[in-house]
DNA sequence: CATGAATGAGGCTTCATTCAT
DNA sequence: CATGAATGAAGCCTCATTCAT
């Protein structure tokens, strides 16, 4: 992720006081992504955040406490923004933005690691887990949920269950997320081609939705 | 996948494959599911296997070399017997074979959590991944991708890259796995059903496949 | 002793004695006393005496020269002013009025916590050690030992060595005040009455000087 | 105190195994005695018990635990050792023996650094100061009350308030325990002699308890 | 083979002390 | 003068690994 300390190699010295927390926040996302929770060194975030191992101690309780506050502090509103894309527009096109504006958003070094520590350790902080899937995913799912309700009034779509559809099609982004960011062995790279790009990943979720045709699909 | 002891209790005498070490693999895959390999404690491991903490190294190197060998001995044969799903039929029956299967072999306690460490951890240990992704991985997404290709050759399915559908459809599958075994903040469990069933899977995927109507689904 | 920061919100102006430092004293005796030498923190110091923790360097070298600090400006003052007690009178008078003086003195909340700190970590700074037997103990001492050979020489104590006198008074007054300060477990508070009241030693100590009878205090 | 660690030269190998709890015991209760709870090291105490730091952990859970134990497995029987002494014979002698043993139980390097502990630290592990309070201290008041109670009733002893006059006797004799072991400035010496002897004590003390004679010791 | 006691490196956390403002 | 952010040494504790039995 964008380095953090580039402002601490300033000729003098520098305060930006209430700076600090956030340089220190911005290294840890990048360290836990990395590691995971127990995986990540204060030290680590301490040198990457341009300060020493006490100063954390400054903002922050403990190590636990810095992880809430990274998911509190720059998580959840990372994830809100994203859900602005399904402000407005026809379902189907919304739907594409949607899946667009998370790519980009998600697209980038680092997150690929917060995912995974959500997936990974999360539940072991009930609270923390408590909050972010009250408050993050499940707000998220019921917006993307409205839209292919729309979609569906409206015909673009055709019926089916909308909240496994969007655990499906959440299944599907985040993981491509993943595979998009983890270095493969480059050997494997020919044989096979991890991950879809984005327009495919469109496609076969538009494509999924597709109103059964009058003609019936014909049974095969 | 509980208790790994109880076959010691066994009155025919003794299980195969080098009994003490394979005790131990089973332990191993229990506990680095739990906790990944950083957070794996030995001791939790020697306990599980019914030995005490030295007898791990007699036959493992090391931590690390334990892990490696869990993949090997444990995962990769696991894996392989579901593609063997894959075998035979119509490309629409083998699709939903396959799906179901793997669900089957999968939906069970300590599957999610291998599958959490194999897209958490597995990328740190370079060599395993290698194996892991060309063996395994690779291999795999090699006989799915077949099936795609001559269901679309055959016209069941409708034309489209079938590595990058491989990928979306294994993304469906494993993300549902670790999502079905995620123990849930009980508040989250009205708002949102997280998670969708094999059936609306297996109808979602079907439908992404399904060839364009004769009436031709209009160009998008 | 609690508030040693209501002073600053004097509408008088400013007290004399340098004022800053001495509210760092102030608080610093209350820290000592409840933390002991290398249980007390600046910060808490600082705290409580109204400052920084930065301003406390501004007036002592370091922790340890506050402490020293401590004993020569408020504690060697304090028990000067006890042993004023001795000045006139018999010595049976002397001697009662010496006991109930330091009480009334240290019998305040504490005194204890500084009794136990020089009892428990003094020796660890020698030179203070030295100061601190030399000026204020033995002269103190001194002092009530002359009263104890007045007596002796008047008759109204009987003959024993002043100096080992001295010293088992001191234990039984100091270890009261310590006694009667430290709180006791709610249960024990029936079983046994820890700590004599001042009458009871003066009692103790008066009998314990009185002359031998002429009779011979054979067993009656 | 006495070296600990001389079984670990032994030429070889010896294991002793269970040796290690009681080595680590007695280094513990040497070096708490020296520098209280919160200023041992356990460094410290596993380089005097032979043994390294990790090794603590095998046979105490913490810092805090071990220094209960000490409490539990040392001090405690130590302490019932001296209340034998008041198991017979006539009140007076009974007292003198009492402070005999008692002196030469504790006269002994490392004690007055426990006395000292108990006084100042004790009370911040409520638990273990209930436990300490009820069962070694009450007890043994209990014990020296009787004595001194029989001694009332034989005419020994004048009358006065038993657990009053036992508090009074056990803090000469602790504080005399603290004082003979608390090395002096050498300059001091000459001055003032600091602490009273054995003989000067136990004379103090059957003084004060000396029934008052029939010629009525004039009034003071 | 198996054990489990022992080790010690390494991580989190605290706090006396410094120093730019 | 005063501040308080920053530092880093030092202490407690964990756990992978070793090794005498």
């Amino acid at each position: 992720m964008t380095s953090t300390i580039d402002s601490s190699n300033d000729p003098k010295w520098r305060r930006l006081p209430e700076e600090r927390p956030h340089q220190i926040l911005l290294a840890a996302i990048e360290v836990f992504g990395e590691h995971g929770i127990a995986g990540a060194k204060l030290e680590d975030i301490a040198t990457r955040a341009g300060v020493s191992k006490g100063t954390i101690y400054l903002y922050f309780d403990s190590k636990e406490e810095l992880f809430r506050e990274v998911v509190r502090k720059l998580i959840v509103p990372r994830i809100a923004e994203v859900e602005r894309a399904l402000d407005e527009g026809a379902p189907t096109a919304q739907l594409e933005r949607y899946l667009r504006v998370q790519w980009a958003h998600f697209d980038r070094p680092g997150t690929a690691g917060w995912i995974r520590v959500v997936l990974t350790e999360l539940h072991k902080y009930p609270d923390l887990a408590e909050f972010y899937y009250t408050e993050v995913i499940a707000a998220s799912n019921h917006r993307l949920g409205d839209v292919l309700r729309r979609g569906m009034e409206t015909g673009e779509f055709r019926r089916m269950d909308p909240l496994a559809t969007v655990s499906i099609i959440k299944a599907i982004a985040l993981m491509h997320v993943i595979w998009s960011q983890t270095p493969l062995p480059t050997s494997a790279s020919g044989t096979y081609a991890r991950g879809a790009s984005l327009d495919a990943i469109i496609d076969f979720v538009v494509h999924a939705l597709r109103p059964d045709t009058g003609a019936r699909s014909e049974p095969r």
